[in-house]
RNA sequence: GGCUCCGUAGCUCAGCUGGAUAGAGCGACGGUUUCCUAAACCGUAGGCCGCGUGUUCGAAUCACGCCGGGGUCACCA
């Protein structure tokens, strides 16, 4: 159930009978109607905008529409009080009973409270690491991880089909390097001097592919030329680098459904039919492009190339899909890979990509957009920088120096749980901190912990109310007399619970997973709110000794709160507390 | 110079499809524990929402132009 959506049909619906008595002009587009909760409280508990935005193509007085529909609408059960206000809002006041069907609501749909049918089945890809396969995984990549992990949970759980991918970088000079700085390794597990010249991986976690080198060749490649050996030990290195990143990937709880090689795309044709499918509408040309304007560049010389028309398709410059040389850049096999993913049939396309990528976003849609004639919407979201903190002071990295940060230290160190939670204390557009210390420590100040503080705390009352004999189930609870949860503090913790499958469909509009963790924290606070008002006034304690009508109703709402607190955790990707120790 | 992201309280950041008196945490100050976990809660102070123009009944939100900061910018991937 989604009330703001039941309660923006409830309006549609006295609209649409206004206008069939003749009340309001025939035609009006209720498109923008929109009932929300108003930022100030003590306004109601919902608000419609419906009378200001019909004003005008009503051509009536805002407030004369909003009093119309006000008395139409107090009469449905299930507003108290309808009231309007300033240029012509429409506050609405609920009734408990509704706030108390929320609760109950979230008891029988338990882990399915808030799961919408927004995405109507529609299949969605969400592209995202992509890391190359040439090492571990680092912190670089972590938040790209999360991102898409919880991105691809949000999207499931609003109804679309997701598929995670990713898109493994296999196919150019990178894995060649790999391959050298493999070979070194291998000799050195021969017992030689590895020579790990400028410009070679110099990491020691290929020493182990060195010894599997050494273990599956003997000493046969030794003082072999790399034009014997480059090309098995590059598909050698890359597929256990892949597994190894497979692991780190299993460690933050990331579960790919497909891996695509660009390695694969080669010599299968798939890039020349894709470059073809473009030459076909007219948007491949050989050309020279233009030096960069107030770039300089040295070496700058005109080059005839291939080039895609991407300006045509709302790029700012055109883009070579082939070297001068005549062998593929980059970019032809990430064409031929997107136009792969819009013959799979997706009716949409995400990558998840760093902000190092910017530059990138403009062609690649223009790709999409001209490959599927405009029927895919690919949306890519730019992942900006972590900055590592220890205890406030910067964390200093160096790929040479051998001090960078592996995925797995950060999961090592912070927990997958608490790694995840804070990578979505951000939206993606903005660089987040992350201290070590700080996201350890047990207070408000760290997110995770409130958040998972908050449930414990549920559980241990209800705890306490299964050892005093009450049947703590949620089919039980369900079926508690709710309309003891009267107080308003209390049905201000139901009102928080009725936001819930409303901010799901939010985020997943946006492709906005951040907005699940802070809704999460604004949900932890009304309910630490309320706990803590059992101190003053103890008719406001869940657990009532000897009554326990009160408290099963109680505890319904609390355990209400805790279900949707699971819910949320699990779109994370977070397990929840059962108890802080 | 082009493109792009960011600019909101002292600090770190939320802010929906434009909506009413712009929110949270930290920090500061002051309160709340014989009682379900005080690891928490409540209150006070703190704002030209970078600047300007436009669109609108209405702009932190949309458009355009500035200013400041980050990222990125031809045969790398």
């Amino acid at each position: 159930m989604n009330l703001f959506a039941d309660i923006r049909s409830l309006v549609v619906a006295e609209l649409t009978a206004m206008t069939a008595e003749g009340a309001l002009p025939a035609g009006l587009d209720f498109a923008n109607v929109a009932v929300e909760p108003p930022r100030d409280d003590a306004h109601g508990d919902m608000a419609t905008n419906a009378a200001m935005v019909l004003a005008k193509p009503a051509g009536q007085p805002p407030r004369a529409i909003a009093d119309a529909l006000a008395a139409r609408l107090g009469r449905d059960p299930r507003i108290s009080e309808a009231t309007v206000a300033g240029p012509g809002f429409l506050n609405l006041r609920l009734s408990n009973l509704v706030w108390q069907g929320v609760v109950k609501a979230a008891l029988t749909d338990g882990a399915n409270f808030g799961r919408s049918t927004l995405g109507n089945g529609a299949k969605v890809n969400v592209e995202f690491v992509s890391a190359n396969p040439t090492g571990p995984m680092h912190v670089g990549h972590v938040r790209g991880a999360v991102v898409g992990d919880a991105l691809a949970r949000l999207l499931a759980f609003a109804g679309w089909k997701v598929t995670r991918e990713y898109y493994i970088n296999d196919g150019g000079a990178q894995v060649d390097v790999l391959a050298r700085s493999a070979y070194e390794r291998y000799r050195e597990a021969c017992g030689l001097e590895p020579q790990i010249r400028e410009g070679l991986y110099p990491g020691d976690y290929l020493i182990p592919v060195g010894e599997a080198l050494k273990a599956k060749y003997g000493t046969s490649l030794l003082d072999q030329p790399e034009s014997v050996w480059l090309t098995d030990l590059r598909d050698f290195a890359s597929a256990m680098m892949m597994q190894e990143i497979r692991n780190d990937l299993a460690q933050l709880g990331v579960q790919m459904d497909v891996f695509s090689s660009e390695k694969a795309l080669y010599g299968t044709g798939k890039i020349e039919a894709a470059i073809q499918a473009l030459r076909d509408q007219g948007l491949i040309y050989e050309g020279t492009l233009e030096p960069p304007k107030g770039k300089t560049l040295e070496d700058w010389e005109p080059r005839v190339q291939t080039l895609f028309r991407s300006t045509a398709h709302g790029d700012d410059v055109d883009r070579p899909v082939m070297k001068s040389d005549g062998s593929w850049t980059y970019f032809a096999p990430d064409i031929a890979y997107h136009y792969d993913k819009v013959q799979r049939g997706f009716d949409a396309l995400i990558d998840i990509f760093g902000a190092d990528h910017g530059g990138y976003v403009k062609r690649m849609k223009a790709a999409v957009s001209a490959l599927s004639a405009g029927r895919v919407p690919l949306d890519i979201k730019l992942v900006q920088l972590v900055r590592l903190y220890k205890n406030g002071e910067p964390l200093k990295m160096s790929k040479r120096a051998g001090t960078f940060v592996t995925l797995r230290d950060v999961v090592e160190q912070a927990g997958a749980d608490v790694t995840r939670f804070m990578m979505l204390t951000r939206k993606n557009d903005v660089t987040l901190d992350f201290d070590f210390a700080k996201v350890l420590e047990q207070s408000k100040d760290n997110p995770v912990f409130y958040v998972q503080y908050a449930n414990a705390r549920i559980n241990s009352v209800l705890r306490k109310a299964r050892d005093a004999g009450l049947d703590v189930t949620d089919a039980t609870l369900a079926k508690a007399d709710l309309t003891q949860l009267a107080h308003p503090a209390e049905i201000d913790l139901a009102q928080a619970i009725a936001e819930w499958p409303r901010e799901v469909e939010i985020a997943a509009r946006g492709n906005e997973p951040h907005r699940i963790a802070f809704y999460l924290y604004e949900l932890a606070s009304e309910f630490h709110g309320l706990w803590n008002r059992g101190h003053d006034d103890h008719s406001l304690r869940f657990w009532q000794e000897g009554n326990l009508a009160t408290s099963s109703a109680k505890i319904a709402l609390i355990r209400a709160t805790g279900v949707v607190i699971s819910a949320g955790l699990a779109i994370l990707g977070v397990t929840p507390a059962e108890e802080m120790r």
